[in-house]
DNA sequence: TTCACTACTTTGTATTGCAAGGTACTAAAA
DNA sequence: TTTTAGTACCTTGCAATACAAAGTAGTGAA
């Protein structure tokens, strides 16, 4: 049995999901999209997230600007460009059929 | 954008999941899985399949049995063992406190 | 100038879905 | 008998990616 493996592949599942989601209602930076996944019992990382906004960012579905800390170092304030919107649409769609879908198969 | 490739995200995370919870109705061999997923609108091809099943099964929640076949070579059934149920009545919990963690998100 | 804190970045590893190709059994056709 | 078709299981190699861990760099206080 493997089952924190078999719950962190379906968290992973809709990791991308959730982090346009997030950024499609406002700004944010690593430590907020950390923090706001957290409070929805999603646990993300650094090291995950910070490959994964670069890849989004590279398909044109995110963008960022520069902001001054008071407290540190610039940050990186990502938010959703148009496509993202679209991506994130159609993304809704296929996220109630995966629950149809799974839902077919656990009610058999 | 890569709108198909976040979709196949999505369905793999529940992969395990759904073949435990097909496994906890009947005994099946691949192609009767193959053909219950499609069934779901959930594309998995034999590739896929036979190491998933190997590896459920090296974690002790599968176990199958031979049965000779009259079209061909015999095929393996497999069905869940005890310790595959108590993973699948955890998983079913995961799987709602995983709707509910993107609920929380998308509706925010 | 050293330390603590914050933030972004990179590297290396392990997992795993999947395409593609391989082996082998049965039975019917040539 | 040999070939072909159909079925089923298995393996190999590749690409994607989550994550741990270590690295770089900015700010401000001790």
């Amino acid at each position: 049995m493997n089952l924190e493996n078999t719950k962190a592949q379906m968290r992973k599942g809709v990791l991308e999901f959730c982090i346009l989601s997030i950024l499609s209602e406002e700004e944010a930076y690593v430590s907020d999209i950390i923090n706001k996944m957290k409070e929805a019992k999603l646990i993300v990382v650094e090291g995950t997230l910070y490959p994964l906004l670069n890849r989004l960012k590279n398909d044109g579905v995110l963008e960022y600007r520069w902001e001054e800390s008071k407290s540190g170092p610039p940050r990186k304030y990502y938010k959703i460009t148009p496509l993202g919107k679209a991506m994130l649409d159609e993304l809704m769609v296929s996220w109630n059929e995966l629950i149809a879908s799974v839902n077919s198969i656990i009610t058999i």
